[in-house]
DNA sequence: CAGTCGTGGCT
DNA sequence: TAGCCAAGACT
């Protein structure tokens, strides 16, 4: 038995503030929403605008970046950071004009076997591209539902369970699910934020279990990221960047980071990057997948 | 399951 | 200022 308070009082606040996404434009598309949603994974919305853009205006279809070569994909993904997912959607579109002939299937199942789709973005495409009634989980639902639900200032860790959770909290309209699952994440992105929640400008605050109980402090069982100063990131994404500003152009191995002040550091970024796919190795250069 | 994987703005 | 955080997915 569903509980529709919540989806009740969203809704009409969701109509009322919703900010003016590209992707929430009618008639974007799926192959639009598909790149949106992998662009938007772990990157803020304002720096995935303009690069969606460009991308879009370039590969106006999955096969036309199918055609074309990943080297272009990992370079116009340019500083969105994480470049895997630049050649996972390469793949992706490899895929879809391989299997669906071309076109971005509507199956979730089907979503879930391209390369880079989980549950999060297989979901997305399918409620927000073709309007089907599917829980849409990322993290900004998972806090909303942790404090106006249960009343805890974090979520536990992502878990399939929170997709069942989530169902149970849809209109059973798909029209109104989409809207249900588009405004929970809207909510906990501009007001019911991680760190300094906006309650006194939160919609759903009379019914919010968190701010009933008070608003306490709960263990917080969030993972901690990696510093990255010093990482091995950090080295796999100063090689990337000068394969990217020098692309179509290969560079000498023994040139790509030659005064990293670690050294093994810079050879295990190379064999890593080599072994995702994302750098090419031919005749004691390096370059960009082709 | 826990680790890994970029980049940059915000507090 | 240094850490936190961001429409996750894969191994």
């Amino acid at each position: 038995m569903p509980d529709l308070a919540l989806a009740d009082a969203l809704a009409p606040w969701f109509r009322a503030h919703a900010r003016d996404l590209p992707w929430r434009r009618p008639g974007f598309g799926a192959w639009g929403t598909l790149v949106s949603e992998f662009m938007l994974q772990q990157t803020p919305v304002a720096r995935v605008v303009p690069r969606l853009a460009e991308w879009l205006e370039r590969w106006p279809t999955p096969t036309a970046l199918a055609d074309d070569a990943p080297a272009e994909a990992v370079r116009l993904w340019a500083n969105l950071g994480y470049p895997r997912r630049a050649l996972w959607l390469h793949r992706a579109a490899v895929e879809i004009r391989d299997r669906h002939h071309g076109v971005v299937p509507r199956d979730v199942d089907d979503l879930l076997a391209l390369t880079g789709i989980g549950d999060y973005t297989a979901r997305a495409v399918a409620a927000f591209a073709y309007g089907d009634r599917h829980p849409v989980v990322d993290t900004n639902t998972r806090r909303v539902i942790a404090r106006a639900v249960h009343g805890r200032a974090q979520p536990a860790p992502p878990h399939r369970r929170d997709l069942a959770e989530m169902t149970d909290l849809l209109p059973p309209a798909a029209p109104d699910a989409a809207v249900m699952n588009a405004a929970a994440m809207e909510l906990g992105q501009v007001i019911c934020t991680a760190r300094t929640p906006r309650c006194g400008e939160c919609p759903v605050q009379h019914l919010c279990a968190w701010v009933a109980a008070g608003r306490p402090e709960t263990p917080d069982t969030r993972r901690r990221q990696a510093r990255y100063e010093g990482s091995d990131r950090q080295a796999r994404g100063a090689v990337l960047r000068l394969l990217r500003d020098r692309d179509p152009s290969p560079v000498a191995e023994d040139a790509v980071l030659a005064g990293w002040p670690d050294r093994a550091q810079r050879d295990r970024a190379i064999l890593s990057l080599l072994a995702d796919g994302l750098v090419e190795a031919e005749g004691g250069e390096l370059r960009l997948p082709r």
